[in-house]
DNA sequence: TTTGCAAGTGAATCCCTAT
DNA sequence: TATAGGGATTCACTTGCAA
């Protein structure tokens, strides 16, 4: 594998000369957008525009360098990782190979984008290491602490219960996204931690074949979908050169991402293909995240009411309806005596410093119970030039 | 500092030629054990004698931005970090620093010994990189989950709630240890897992004069001391090289072990004597720890035979009693054509490559169906002095 | 229909001593 | 150093069948 994957590459023409001076539009209508490039993906990647992808995703193997059979203390057998494509001759082939994927990816890469490696204490460490090298900034290290992870069965050390992934940005200075609002809302209105506690991938979500499992490491969708909630936008595109059996993709396709994949293994990606058919986009407004003030464009509650969204008397109420007031024809809600903005009137309402009127009040808009954010979004969807 | 710690050292005569030939209890009493060596780690450490410790906890400055504090490998100074090439510069001078201590480190560990490094995503990527490279051989990475993290002011990451340690073996092959029951104690019968939630340091056991704290990254004790009843025994010498405050030697006083800190600042030298010199020593029967069945007083099957525990001839079945089997005068089992040790026998009915005959075999003892185990104990609590 | 028990399984660097 | 053999070792969750 690894003669293949580090042979010298930098005599053949980049592509980035087959994109320069070309616009942003342009670029992306050169990508496989919603496909699995077959073959190894550090040639995969070559294939792609420079600057295009805004985020990418990567599982590469973890080279876990297992010794032999394991057992159970019941005497059943632990079906382990055995399969050629985690096995390196040395930590040097597996740096070697490790700096040619994320070259690419590096190229493949917006300036404003943002990477994520996956790995665990058997790779990690080569992996931050020399992504800090190649001057990826780490924004965060982010622990998936496993709900039920394998024990150690003999005894020997602590149980192995987590895994590690890398974010990182493009430099030091470069902008990334970032959406601090959809994670502290997802994360009961506190502040998403480094430490992620999430079930691995079991029951009806891991892909069987025959009642075996597919791919021996598919990842939970829970885990992907934080990693785009949190630093990807609707319509983004995603790359994941360790495609697997598709987790990214189904999980870009539930939320309204562009995504591709890069696999060697054709039974990989057939699979992957039929189970990203099977996924659901989630509803327009189940994807609109909550976004954070910088970023929001300034919509006031006003202009809602100006343009028709929201009708002057409409009655809105905090989510458990603890709460009523009815909206005036400049914008402000009045409650009995009481009358304030949105967020003012919120806040006095529950006798707290201060509210965020646009989570706390909901309307009732096409039969359903929505938040004011949601309205907002339609809003600007329906605005936008 | 990096200017004195960089130079090459080669040319000095290493400790090994003093200690070379000199028995365990000779090189022990070189040891400046309850001491502090005062000067920088890597000097303090060459005044070790070789293979002389039984376990290193590090707690090495991360501070990779500050380039005033690094030097390049050949001693020039690094300038302010302003692009890419001075962050790489600034990596090397860091990586070459943590090369340096680890090999003293190394040297001075006893092949059964092992390693604890503490980081955050600025540093440990490439600490843990080093260490594998060097042949230390990681047996965990552990999280500590601080139960009180610092928020992310600006919003813009997530919270960094965690720092991970790297915890290694002298080499793939090497012994180790780890007080297994210990730790299962220590979690309520359960395994204990590679991620520990644990609070900050503060309160009471932040130490502080005038107000202010004496060291901007004081380690809580607790973390040291799951560290210590882990991985180290009783009399045990542990080494600190980045001794600080003396969290380190003020939980080896508590837990029956050996110190030896190194550090270069006076004032943390201060403190950390004084905080020793109150701790106070649990006492013997405090410290001692749950063992494995593994330390423990063996006891042969044959020695219940002997003893009259089981009489010859007495019926073994496994527990849903599918096998049957006769105890045979010497302590071996028959069943049928075939014959074995508890142990061998389980394992060839079973076509199993091992069986753990104490748990698998039952016999009818009072009235009950018991494992062999249950009567193994038995037979312990009735025969202890 | 509900509850209970048994069996299966997941990125795992998984034993130690005597001969 | 390699081999043989004693003997120590598991948690959370899912599925399927029995009661």
């Amino acid at each position: 594998m690894a003669e293949l994957l580090l042979k010298e590459r930098t005599a053949k023409p980049r592509e980035k000369a087959r994109t320069a001076g070309k616009g942003a539009r342009e670029v992306r209508e050169l990508l496989p957008l919603g496909q699995i490039i077959p073959g190894d993906c550090i040639e995969a990647m070559r294939s792609l525009p420079t600057a295009s992808v805004d985020l990418v995703f990567a599982d590469p193997p973890y080279n876990l360098q297992l010794g032999g059979d394991l057992a159970r203390p019941d005497g059943s057998h632990v079906d382990a990782v055995t399969d050629a494509w985690d096995k390196f001759d040395s930590f040097a082939a597996y740096d070697a190979f490790t700096r040619a994927w994320l070259a690419e990816a590096r190229r493949v890469l917006k300036p404003t984008g943002s990477l994520w490696v996956i790995g665990s204490y058997h790779n990690i460490f080569r992996v931050g290491a020399i992504l800090q090298d190649m001057g990826f900034w780490v924004l965060n290290d982010i622990v998936w602490r496993k709900a039920n992870p394998m024990p150690n069965f003999k005894g020997t050390r602590f149980t192995n219960a987590h895994e590690t992934l890398i974010w990182a940005s493009t430099g030091e200075k470069a902008k990334y996204t970032f959406n601090y609002r959809a994670m502290k809302t997802l994360n009961d209105e506190l502040q998403m931690r480094s430490d992620w506690v999430l079930p691995i991938c079991s029951g009806q979500e891991r892909l069987k074949k025959g009642g075996a499992k597919v791919h021996p490491t598919q990842k939970p969708e829970a885990l992907l979908y934080r990693v785009m909630l949190a630093t990807s936008n609707k319509g983004d595109v995603i790359l994941d050169p360790f495609f697997g059996t598709g987790t990214t993709g189904a999980v870009a396709k539930r939320l309204g991402r562009q995504w591709i994949g890069c696999e060697r293994e054709a039974a990989y990606r057939e699979a992957a293909l039929e189970r990203i058919e099977l996924a659901l986009p989630l509803d327009e407004s189940a994807i609109t995240t909550m976004q954070s003030p910088r970023s929001a464009p300034k919509v006031a509650f006003g202009t809602l009411v100006e343009t028709g969204w929201i009708a002057p008397g409409a009655q809105l109420s905090d989510r458990k309806r603890r709460f009523a007031a009815t909206v005036r024809a400049d914008g402000s809600l009045a409650c009995g005596a009481e009358s304030g903005s949105i967020h003012g009137l919120g806040a006095k309402l529950q006798g707290a410093p201060s509210c965020n009127g646009w989570s706390f009040w909901h309307v009732e808009h096409e039969g359903a119970f929505k938040p004011l954010d949601d309205l907002r979004q339609l809003y600007l969807l329906a605005t936008e030039p």
